[in-house]
DNA sequence: TTGTTATTGCAAATCATTCTCAATAGTATT
DNA sequence: AATACTATTGAGAATGATTTGCAATAACAA
């Protein structure tokens, strides 16, 4: 949460780069943002920061493993503070609402399906997607 | 693979339609096309189809029930066959192969923690990407 | 404070995909 | 088989998300 967090990184402290990553911060209910969010929180902040550069940092922050890029069902990408610890997630498909998972069963089982089919397994990608308890029938 | 496909979704029997239902069919090594592949497929064999029709077309497909639309980590949709028997994917982050896997324990853990978390579970999506066999160091 | 280089803003450029619209092709009907 | 009616197609323009080029500006080390 300090900007030692940027600098730890290679990137210079820049205020673009510092408010985006405060908002990123916010441990609200909202973790995921899309660019597009990012770049309105800062609008109705007044903070200025031209969309093209929301999307740089986004990505600069990726790059650096600060944060991590979803590509759910939409149409867009969203991103979320890389907290070091993995977790997968499910989405609920009529308020977008996310939240995460973590379940061991399923990580070992890639692992052996990976073997299994004579791959070696980098990365995986686990999405569920569903209605939440508000949005059911 | 015959034209009652078509005809038994409500579909007109055309020429773009039938020719990539067709290449669809072509159980080679490739399962999964984009889009532009098929319309490259259709030129090479010199059917001119216009890559807008290929997209409608892959839509209707889709709609129908036809084929399945995947988002992989690449920038575009890539189609197969819908053969009806669910799977899902483990993509080689080299040379693009895509093998299929069906995982029963996998499959059931998701159901229950979807329940877990009060979601109502409708679909999922679980990629595995690394190296395949012949693409190891 | 000054110099050097990275960063920003803005607009133009991309990329995949969709849409518009006039021309054409299926198909059910004479 | 010819007709009529509507769905489908092709080509290119339009779209939406994301990226890029470039000149102006801000970090930061000296």
């Amino acid at each position: 949460m300090k900007n030692n967090d940027l600098k730890d990184v290679g990137l210079k402290v820049t205020v673009p780069r510092v408010k985006i990553l405060k908002i990123l911060e916010r441990e609200g209910d909202a973790k995921h943002f899309s660019a597009e969010k990012i770049f309105n929180i800062l609008l109705a902040e007044g903070d200025v920061v031209g969309l093209a550069t929301v999307y740089r940092v986004l990505t600069q922050f990726e790059d650096a493993g600060l944060v991590i890029r979803h590509h759910f069902e939409s149409e867009n990408s969203v991103f979320e503070l890389n907290k070091g610890s993995h977790h997968d997630h499910i989405v609920c498909m009529k308020c977008g609402k996310v939240d995460e998972f973590f379940d061991g069963v399923v990580e070992k089982r890639q692992q052996s399906i990976a073997k299994k089919l004579g791959y070696q397994l980098v990365d995986h990608n686990l999405n569920l997607y569903g209605f939440c308890s508000d949005c059911q029938t």
